[in-house]
DNA sequence: CCACCGAATGTTTACGTAAACATAACAGCT
DNA sequence: AGCTGTTATGTTTACGTAAACATTCGGTGG
């Protein structure tokens, strides 16, 4: 009997199979012969439960115009059949995916990680997947690669993690209706842009050192050709300038805390140097090391503030006053701003700002000589 | 001027314009009236090359039985109206979407990531593409709900980086031609495995402080509720065991620094103390970091190895003997094992080991005795 | 010289869904 | 009763691709 065993190559699949084993006595022989069938196609629910296809999609979009009886017989119809729409159908016919793209470098920084999670989870609640595109080094060449292998994937928009300046050359490429979105540049008066707010963060930071009476700050900067850490190094020279202090030298890492020992060594030897804005929690854990090793303790000789706060930023040796940044924010409002925008309801472009927040642990106190 | 002024609601977008920049004078009027539509499709490129649709399929696809000459046109055709394969029209006629989804908890562990990265760069060289299925929470109501909507989602195969006990419960509701390939777990027996060798790595651990000549060596173990902390654990008790040795209390941590220091904490005060097996890097910095504050020196009194090998580790004080986890390995041999799967060449089930390599830094050293 | 072959290309069809349009049934009104 | 409007449901069609089948054509062997 069952409605199942019916035709040539295609069985009811295990989900049919499942149900019988399920309701005991269950039927005989003529399940899983051959290929099984994916899964039971709208017309398949339809002629189990009696109506037209067009009813089953009405009941699976939940449209009007359904009279309750009819829609549970559907409903019951599909659970019989383990019904589950065909997602490339569905694109196919709305000529949308419901996915985004997320293009982004190595995932070896906390920051593209965090950001990625928040967009992957910001998106599921939005019902859209994301889909990841990897880029294995930040090369134009590279960079372009995975935006052609974009071209041919099932995505209505990408966002992007990286600087804006590796994307340039790629852009090209995007086929015309898919939106962007970037993480982590200066271009808002070219694509639209959600990022941390670097600017306010730093200055944050910087006048918070001043405030307890620091003369000037240092800065250990991040490596040059990163845009953020350049932007943290600009908007800590204007903070300092702001406020007519003294611009101490440069001091550059490279975000490892490696880096941030080695530029330790040379700043614990200052005596001048009573306050340090690092641009990173890692290289502050360097400066740390170096500070401790060579006697000066940490906040009562010199302060540290960094920059992320890394969940092991409160267990520093002495836990560390740093910005946190708020990834999950950063994440949201992408996912946000693209939606938007494949909804033509935002701006083409323009930059979005996440504060960044100043918490303040046991790193900073007033210098030495207020004491 | 600027071409990208023009229309009503849906410009050509950087793509036409850009090329038309370089072109210098460019087609005439009639291209983007009204809504522009989004691709070109078969059709309009078999119109202007003057040939059928099934020929442009023939030379998307690189089928042979097609002239050169036509070969070229077609091609002429498509680059110049920008063709993109629709991948929803593919998927839907190949019954394949040529994606891999990824399920796995927060990103926030290293190992997760690194695995997510290596699945991403994998399944992208064999031409698949990687959706990302986030879990908030570890419970069986989550994992239950991103299957869920995993159902309705355009993909062939799961890879699920987590342990297996939750997935129990929710594997029922996958539909039944998806294929699964589980990290991270030791239930060989029921699913497809590929994970690091967790207990040949603490092994080599446990022989490597042996054999300097060490009494005995204790652990620093992972959470108990962790099932790779768990494994470590019964490797170190099995090795201890076997060689004979006296098995020393076990000491627990949650993974973290911190609680890597408070457990370093008691562990220093144990003058028998002279090797310590930490069950992954980050407790075997804070373990570093209390064995210092208490005088005990590393490697002269005591020797330390941890385990993951995560790129810090090689700038600890002193740089850490550790166990390299291969993860880049285990993100390969699951896209490698799927797609098995999918071509249905492979074994239902079985568990794939990926070796840990012990590297050897500073951190290990005979004890104090044999010196 | 014609039947036949294989290569190149064209035509038909189906994949599963959902918009657009069509119809049927029925209630309310004149 | 007959008309109109509303609601529930069915039918047709198109989305873009590619497999299956059909056709054309130039050449080859009998």
């Amino acid at each position: 009997m069952e409605a199942v065993d019916d035709t040539t190559v295609n069985p009811g699949g295990p989900t049919a199979a499942a149900a019988d084993a399920g309701r005991g006595t269950g039927a005989p022989a003529p399940r899983r012969r051959g290929r099984v069938r994916a899964t039971a196609s709208m017309a398949d629910v339809a002629r189990l439960a009696g109506v037209s296809a067009q009813t089953v999609s009405r009941v699976s979009n939940g449209y009007p115009g359904v009279t309750e009886e009819t829609r549970r017989q559907v409903l019951a119809a599909m659970k019989e059949l383990g019904y589950r729409p065909n997602s490339a159908a569905r694109a196919l016919k709305r000529g949308e995916f419901r996915t985004i793209g997320v293009i982004t470098f190595t995932l070896a920084t906390t920051g593209n990680v965090r950001t990625l999670e928040a967009i992957a989870n910001s998106a599921a609640r939005e019902g859209y997947a994301v889909t990841l595109l990897p880029v294995a080094v930040p090369t134009q060449d590279e960079v372009r690669g995975a935006f052609s292998r974009l071209e041919e994937l099932a995505v209505d928009a990408v966002i992007v993690i990286m600087e804006v300046h590796l994307l340039d050359a790629a852009t090209v490429q995007l086929p015309p209706h898919v939106q962007v979105v970037v993480v982590d540049s200066d271009a808002g008066d070219r694509y639209t842009v959600v990022d941390t707010d670097q600017h306010g963060g730093t200055r944050a930071a910087v006048r918070h050192l001043l405030d307890l009476g620091h003369r000037t700050v240092w800065h250990l900067a991040g490596p040059a050709d990163s845009f953020a850490a350049q932007r943290r190094t600009d908007a800590w020279r204007a903070a300092l300038t702001e406020a007519g202090r003294e611009l101490p030298p440069l001091v550059r890492g490279d975000w490892s805390a490696e880096s941030g020992y080695r530029a330790g060594l040379e700043l614990a030897a200052r005596e001048d140097c009573t306050a340090v804005f690092a641009a990173n929690d890692q290289m502050a854990l360097g400066l740390l090391r170096a500070l401790h090793e060579h006697g000066r303790r940490v906040p009562e000789d010199v302060s540290v503030v960094g920059f992320d706060d890394i969940p092991e930023a409160s267990s520093f040796l002495p836990p560390l006053t740093t910005l946190h940044q708020d990834f999950a924010e950063v994440g949201r409002l992408c996912v946000e701003a693209v939606l938007r925008k494949m909804r033509q309801e935002g701006p083409e472009r323009g930059t979005t700002l996440v504060p960044a927040r100043l918490v303040l642990r046991d790193s900073t106190a007033p210098p030495p000589s207020r004491r």
